[in-house]
RNA sequence: UCCCCAGUAGCUCAGUUGGCAGAGCAAGUGGCUGUUAACCACUGGGUCCGCGGUUCGAGUCCGUGCUGGGGAGCCA
């Protein structure tokens, strides 16, 4: 197979070529009749002159639709009037198949009749260039913690239990008189990881079952879940923020062009360096109030909550000790104040919203069991979590990083459904 | 669960005081030897979301249901 892509085409000037793809694009100017082809890695124009090619060729211009496949041979060209500035004078033109009548159009689409069609939406330029992001994104973290002596280990999807109410948690038959729950987290497998393997971390989807029609949820999104034996709080917000540095640098680097078509200002993100600002819960709470907002303290943050505070600050910043009552039963204590837990959120800029939770957690098995009582939580189904403890228990901490929202933020788009190939909302699990 | 908005051609929308159903784009036909969302001419295309009501007459007003969107609550 001829190995040109539109992507270097460059390399091709003066020779003979096939190229292969589908039809974006189609203008006519007589005889002169120009192909702007997509083949997957961006796009080529074709020109087709009727002087240059035979007649049956230049002829299957006409029946050629919107989104038919095609293989195009003829010799690349320099020409600045091309987009990208190379074509390809045509020789041959092979169809392969005439698409029906494309329901997407060029521009003007409605959001629900764009999520419809997400299976061909996916072809746009916009949203290529936002998955093309999220590849990177992932690809970067996980080598982050490759290159750092994690192993990946990956946390199973069905389990048998709730960490908190089953409220949120989507159900499923696990054959006779089981049931299963989709997994909200892989944390509490991780901690077993780290205690088998020191440092670990998951990357996989998670499910959660809530009736949130806002822009940053999905009830299906991936996370990236480290967890580090022999750890503390101040290693993992660490270990969290060079993350972040490392994935907007990447991506800085390897997706100007899909930035760029997102019109993305890449100005704000390349201000994203060590050090971020780390505030406590109780100093987020006081710029809260001095914004006019009566914040009653104990609460959680609420979205325009983050976002006010996010606005105080240009680059990502941490909320570390919330007060224990807002939060899982699993965070450990701080021994200095015990009405907080040593817990962590890193909230980016640009009113994205909370991006990285992570914590502490509590190793010793008699304050465990007495944390899971007091949540209502029965010890015997967490009996395996609990054996963590009993077994040579240590300090240890780790943190999840949504992959969604980190997405959103990093391409500067509105709403998280745009950032996975097929996002599940509340009242959509098509296609 | 609550609040707000919308539903009219394949798509995006307009539709005046309640009085003949409209535009742009897309599609089809023809024209044009360098187009960039090309352009020009012509053509076809409607369950006005469903149900009920008011009225001589409803896309328009009222009630109700459904669907979608935005937000709140919720959200390790």
């Amino acid at each position: 197979m001829n190995p040109i892509t539109t992507n270097n085409i460059d390399q091709y000037e003066g020779k003979t070529v096939t190229l292969s793809g589908w039809l974006v694009h189609k203008r006519s100017s007589g005889k002169v009749r120009f192909l702007v082809v997509r083949d997957g890695t961006g796009i080529a124009q074709v020109t087709l002159v009727k002087a240059e090619m035979d007649e049956e060729h230049f002829e299957r211009y006409h029946s050629l639709t919107l989104e038919s496949s095609l293989m195009v041979t003829g010799i690349v060209k320099k020409d600045d009037r091309a987009p990208g500035g190379y074509e390809i004078l045509a020789s041959q033109l092979n169809i392969l198949q005439i698409a029906e009548e494309y329901p997407i159009a060029e521009k003007e689409h409605g959001v629900g009749f764009l999520l419809d069609h997400r299976h061909l939406w996916l072809r746009s330029s916009k949203q290529h260039a936002v998955l093309r992001v999220r590849h990177t994104v992932i690809q970067t973290a996980r080598r982050f913690f490759d290159d750092r002596g994690f192993i990946l280990l990956d946390a199973p999807i069905m389990t048998p239990v709730a960490c908190e109410g089953t409220t949120t948690l989507f159900e499923t038959d696990y054959f006779e008189e089981q049931k299963a729950y989709l997994s909200q987290s892989g944390q509490l497998y991780m901690e077993a990881g780290a205690m088998a393997f020191r440092k670990v971390y998951c990357c996989g989807p998670t499910f959660r079952a809530e009736k949130s029609k806002t822009r940053r949820h999905l009830t299906e999104f991936w996370m990236i879940e480290p967890e580090v034996a022999f750890a503390g709080l101040p290693d993992i917000m660490e270990l969290a923020e060079s993350l972040i540095v490392t994935i907007v640098k990447e991506v800085l680097s390897s997706n100007r062009e899909d930035l760029r078509t997102l019109e993305r200002d890449v100005s704000k993100l390349e201000m994203i360096e060590s050090p971020f600002e780390s505030i406590s819960y109780d100093r987020a709470v006081r710029i809260l109030r001095n914004e006019g907002v009566p914040f009653e303290r104990g609460n959680d943050f609420g979205g325009g909550d983050e976002t006010l505070i996010s606005d105080q600050f240009e680059k990502p910043v941490f909320i570390h000790r919330y007060p224990a009552s807002s939060k899982p039963f699993y965070m450990k204590n701080d021994p200095e104040k015990s009405s907080v837990v040593l817990c962590m959120d890193l909230l980016a800029p640009e009113g994205y919203g909370e991006i990285i939770g992570g914590s502490a957690r509590e190793e010793d098995v008699e304050l465990l069991s007495q944390k899971l009582s007091n949540a209502g939580l029965s010890p015997e189904a967490f009996s395996w979590y609990l054996d963590l403890r009993k077994y040579g228990s240590v300090p240890h901490a780790g943190f999840g990083m949504g992959i969604e929202r980190t997405v959103a933020w990093i391409c500067g788009i509105p709403h998280v459904r745009e950032t996975i190939p097929f996002p599940r909302l509340l009242q959509r699990l098509y296609p």
